[in-house]
DNA sequence: CGTAAGCTTGACAAAGTTCAACGATTGTGG
DNA sequence: CCACAATCGTTGAACTTTGTCAAGCTTACG
C-alpha cells in the first residue's frame, strides 16, 4: 500500500523546458517503486479508478523502461509485437510506409499516451514509432496485460478505452483528411495540439512544435510548402504568431471559426 | 454439443443475388439454436478457435437480432452504446457528421464484419450506421461480452482482434486519404472490395456496388464527379468495365499498378 | 408512365503541388 | 567557440489535379 505516497506532481508549466531539460530522474523513480509512480495520470494512460492494490498491479505490469534519443525507433513496422508502450515523457511519431516509399504520419504521441496499441491483434507492428525528441517510454508486455485485464475489471476497461481512443482519433483524422481544406486541417491540428497540451498542464496558447513542416504535412495530407503557406496566412490575418517552431495562438476563436468555414 | 450439426453453408456464389433474394430464413434459424449457427465464420466475425462449449457461449451472447431495411439506421451518433453488432447479411455504411453538415463515410461493413466497435470505450456511438441494402445484424450486449471475454481467453482475443482490425483499417484509410491521388484511391477501393468479396466466396472480378458515387466519394475523400471520371478513365484504358453499379475488373494487375503509380 | 434521384461529361475555377531560389537555424568538427 | 555545412523553412511562379457548376441522360420507384 504505497499508493498514498504517490507523487503525481504538478506538471511542468514551461512547455519549452521539455526541449532542454529532458529526461527527469528516471532511474531514481525506478528504484523507488516503479516508473509509473511519477507518471501523470490520464484517461488515456494510467487508469484512474484503481484501488491501491490495483494500481500496484498495474505498475507491476511494466516490463521494460526505455529511453530513446531523438530519431531513434521504439519499434519498426514488421517488428514482433511484444507489448504496448506508455509514453512517460517526450514526443513520438508513428509512420506508415507504403511500398513505393511514400510515408504517412499516422499519429503523434506524448506524455500519458498509449503507443503501439494498433498491433494488439497482430503478430507484428504495422507502423514505425520514432522519437521526435529524447523520450521515455514504459512497455507493458501484452501477455501480462491480457492476463491481468481478465482478473481486474478496471484494467479491462482501461485497455478497451485506450483502444477506443485510438479508433476515435483515427476516425477523426479520416474526417479531416477526407473533407477539410488545407487551412482547416492546419487549424484543427493546432487546436488539437493546444488542447492536449492544456490537458497536460502546459500553455494552450503558446507552444513549440516538435515536428518539422514536412511531418506536419505528412500527418495532414498536404505538402510542407502548403503548411508553411497556411502558417504565414494565419499570421498575416492575425490569428497566429509563428516563428519557425514556436507558435502562439492569438485568436483562438477565429481559429476555431476557420475550421467550420462558412461557405460564403 | 450441437456444434457438429452446424451448417456453415457454402456462400452464395452469385453476389448479385443478395440484392434480390435478401434475408434468408432468419426466424427459423433463430428457433433452432441461435442466429449465429448459420453465420459465416470469419477472422473478423465468429471466432474460429472455439470449442463447442465456447461456441455456444459466444452465440449465447447474442441479445438482439435485428433486420434493417435500406436506409434505416442501426444506430445514430449520440445513441447510447449498448453493444457491438455482427453483420449477418447485407451492407452497411458508417458516417461521421461534422458540425457544419459535412459528411464523411468512415466505413463499409458486410457479412462477417463487426460493427459499432468504435464506441467501446464511450458512452455513446460516434457515428451513424445505416443500411445500404436490407440487412441483418446481431447485437452482443457489451456488458455480457465484457464479462465473457474475461472468462474465455478465446473471446478476449477475438475482441482484441476485432478492435485491432478496426484500427488497422482506419490507419490504411488515413494513408489512402493522406497520400493518394484520385485514381489511386478508386483503384485501392475496388481492389479492397474485390478482396473482401472473394474472402466471402463471391467473385473477385465481377460485382455490384451497393453504394452511390457520392458515398464512394465521401469514403475516398473526393467528389462524386471525380469518382465517375476515374471509372470512365479506367474503362477507357481497358482495366475495368463499368455499367452504373455493375463492375467487372478486366485487368487486375494493371489496377494494382495504378495504385503504386511509378512517378515517371 | 412520369418524376425524382443518380450518373456522366464538359468547361471553367480554385486549391494545392512542384520546382526553384533564398534565408534562417542547428549542429558539428576544427 | 566559431565557422561552415546541412537541414529546415519561406516564398514565388508555373503547372496539375480536383472541385464546381451546369446540362443532358439513364435508372429506379411510386
Amino acid at each position: 500500500m504505497l499508493a498514498h505516497t504517490l507523487t503525481r506532481p504538478a506538471v511542468d508549466p514551461v512547455f519549452v523546458r521539455s526541449l532542454q531539460a529532458k529526461i527527469p530522474e528516471v532511474t531514481d523513480s525506478l528504484g523507488s517503486g516503479g516508473p509509473c509512480r511519477s507518471c501523470h495520470p490520464r484517461t488515456t494512460c494510467v487508469p484512474t479508478g484503481l484501488s491501491d492494490a490495483e494500481f500496484d498491479q498495474f505498475t507491476g505490469l511494466i516490463t521494460t523502461h526505455r529511453r530513446v534519443k531523438t530519431g531513434q525507433a521504439i519499434y519498426r513496422a514488421g517488428d514482433v509485437f511484444k507489448g504496448i508502450y506508455l509514453v512517460r515523457s517526450g514526443f513520438i511519431k508513428t509512420v506508415a510506409l507504403l511500398e513505393d516509399g511514400r510515408e504517412q504520419m499516422t499519429g503523434f504521441y506524448t506524455g500519458g499516451d498509449v503507443l503501439g496499441i494498433d498491433a494488439i491483434g497482430s503478430v507484428d507492428h504495422p507502423t514505425d514509432a520514432v522519437a521526435l525528441e529524447d523520450s521515455d517510454v514504459c512497455m507493458i508486455a501484452y501477455e501480462r496485460l491480457e492476463q491481468s485485464s481478465r482478473d481486474v475489471l478496471a484494467l479491462q476497461r482501461y485497455l478497451h478505452r485506450a483502444l477506443s481512443v485510438e479508433i476515435v482519433r483515427k476516425q477523426a483524422m479520416m474526417v479531416l483528411l477526407g473533407s477539410m481544406r488545407a487551412d482547416e486541417r492546419v487549424a484543427t491540428f493546432l487546436l488539437n495540439l493546444s488542447e492536449r497540451l492544456m490537458e497536460r498542464g502546459f500553455s494552450a496558447s503558446e507552444f513549440v512544435l516538435r515536428m518539422s513542416r514536412e511531418e506536419i504535412g505528412s500527418f495532414l495530407g498536404i505538402k510542407l510548402e502548403t503548411v508553411s503557406r497556411v502558417f504565414s496566412k494565419l499570421q498575416k490575418t492575425g490569428l497566429l504568431e509563428v516563428e519557425t517552431r514556436h507558435v502562439r495562438i492569438v485568436d483562438i476563436e477565429a481559429l476555431r471559426a476557420t475550421v467550420h468555414h462558412e461557405v460564403a
